[in-house]
DNA sequence: TTCCATACCTCGCAGCGCGAGGTATAGTCG
DNA sequence: CGACTATACCTCGCGCTGCGAGGTATGGAA
């Protein structure tokens, strides 16, 4: 299996989280058990990473926390806001032109 | 044209100036220049990152400092370690792992 | 009662990009 | 000669962010 590096990891939590709420809603701890299965373990975030992110995202108005109570337990649902969709437009952007970038220089020598 | 965000750069200086000198020596003006260039700007490392990198990746074994008088300058041409060439090495995987996990993230809804 | 899964949370460390600012030389233009 | 630009190197401190460790609480199964 692959090591993972933190250091690659910079913005990418924000990124991905955002991209599965624009789907649709979720709690906290279904976002990090959809990320282990759809990313095949590679992007997996902690909770430590996770939670902070979140209420981070929330301060900033990307999105909108939807409290339920679910079996006894408090699920906090995420939206995105129109913000949130904004942000996500202009994050995915940036992040396909830095890959793109990346990419061009991996890719062996200069054949443009 | 697109702007660029910091916090996605986050071990990209490494990984590109490793590639950069896989190819061949360069000094650190250069590897700025020619990041421009083959990269469409979208990638250009400030020299407040660069040299400070580069003294980094020298500290810790990856690159071997060649200093020589040019018109009366000083350049310091960069050559690759084998310990460099192993760092690229492992550096491109978890580049393109996570890239690829991303990627699949934002490739729309779950179809696998 | 013990244990695990669910579900939330915080704290402090460490790493890294970045802009601003600094030094020095060579060549050009007036 | 003096001013300016390009080349070529450098450092410092701010601020952001990922991360592991550790913490609380509930419900259900062994």
């Amino acid at each position: 299996m692959g090591e993972r590096d933190p250091t690659l990891m910079a913005g990418v939590p924000e990124l991905v989280v955002l991209r599965l709420l624009a789907e649709r809603e979720m709690y906290g701890y279904e976002i990090a058990r959809t990320l282990k299965v759809v990313s095949r373990e590679t992007l997996s975030l902690g909770e430590g990473v996770l939670y902070p992110a979140l209420h981070a995202m929330e301060a900033r108005g990307l999105l909108r926390p939807r409290p339920r109570q679910v079996e006894g337990r408090t699920r906090i649902y995420y939206q995105l806001t129109a913000r949130g969709r904004r942000r996500l437009a202009r994050l995915t952007a940036n992040w396909q032109r830095m890959s793109a970038g990346v990419a061009r220089i991996l890719g062996t020598s200069g054949h443009d």
